[in-house]
DNA sequence: CGCCGAGTTGAACTGAATCAAGAAACGTGG
DNA sequence: CCACGTTTCTTGATTCAGTTCAACTCGGCG
């Protein structure tokens, strides 16, 4: 669990008290490939850290087409952040792409934690700063690059994973259609 | 400074202690058309609420085109978000579109009361929150929605600003040039 | 073997950008 | 109050990145 904390530790650090009530309440998951952590409809409640493995949090568009708004793998954090955030029902589903472990709090847990530790609060707070900066970047990207541009930013951002996503899922996630993907792939 | 303290209150309450030190550190203003709250380059220090006007953010892309980010009027906050938050160089600049009166509280300012009273950091939280949601939402509708749906929109959400903007500008905060938008406005 | 999902490739289409030229609105000074 | 230049807006013609539709290839696997 300690790259979990470390992780955190880095964002805001926290005392030990704080710490030890928090790892209490986080627990370890194992999980299989196509595991789903959230369905669309449910409020999301739990945060999750990948430790190994990678999960995708998408919707379904009118047209029924899978979208990928987020990829997390390795070292990161997995959860529908609005639905987390705000306990509103989602319209994300949160899936495993891989076999994972992962740790996992409650959204109660946590929040009992924020209530009583100050520290926590203010952690809980950066975590949300940082999770807005990467959606900023992320309007920036789609905005201004080019199909290919954001296709190579992701080979350096996410260097571990590109043979474990397939084409139609880093498609997604990168705005584009497969097909597009696989033009702008072969160019290189 | 009423309705900057409702504002507030119905995002995250606080009592009245927190509120009376936040209403101490507050300042109203007063600023004419044109006005640069913050400049590329420099740390934003101040946080506004839009008691009255209209304010944009926005940054200069390499060919010196100006990208609107964020466009505020009366009833909502104004600041360089990121910035603000991470307290880091701004890309943005954050300039006034007409005569404004707005309140204001600085970073430092703001920072020590979220040190000191465990309620006023869960309000940052909640407000940063609401900022994330927000940005989600222009995702969504960057990637997903024509120009004329957008504009739509535009008119539902901002129905007091539609005679307050220049096409120019309005066109940039939707995503897309002046031209497309004066064709799509034809259409209607 | 033959099927099946995943990826590739081609051709036609499309929404919006760009380039370019006018038309309206606006302010400033004579 | 008009003449002038400047900025703002409109309109047309062309171009382009990426989508859509569709056919085809390839590597597994029952």
């Amino acid at each position: 669990m300690e790259e979990f904390i470390n992780y955190l530790q880095q964002i805001s650090p926290v005392g030990e008290e704080s710490r030890n009530s928090f790892v209490s309440k986080c627990k370890k998951f194992n999980f299989p490939k196509g595991k789903f952590l959230l369905k669309s409809g449910q409020i999301c409640q739990h945060l999750y850290f990948v430790r190994s493995g990678i999960g995708k949090v998408y919707y379904l568009k009118d047209d029924g087409k899978e979208i990928i708004d987020w990829i997390s793998d390795e070292g990161n954090l997995l959860t529908s952040v609005s639905s987390f955030l705000t306990q509103t029902p989602s319209v994300h589903y949160v899936k495993l792409i891989e076999d994972s472990e992962l740790f996992g709090i409650s959204y109660a847990d946590l929040e009992g934690l924020f209530s009583k530790y100050h520290e926590m609060e203010r952690l809980g707070r950066q975590l949300t700063i940082l999770a807005l900066v990467q959606l900023q970047n992320r309007i920036n990207s789609m905005q201004f690059e080019t199909a290919k541009k954001r296709y190579e930013n992701f080979l350096v951002q996410y260097p571990n994973c590109i043979n474990r996503i397939s084409l139609g899922d880093l498609a997604s996630f990168l705005g584009m259609t497969q097909v597009t993907l696989s033009r702008v792939r072969a160019l290189k």
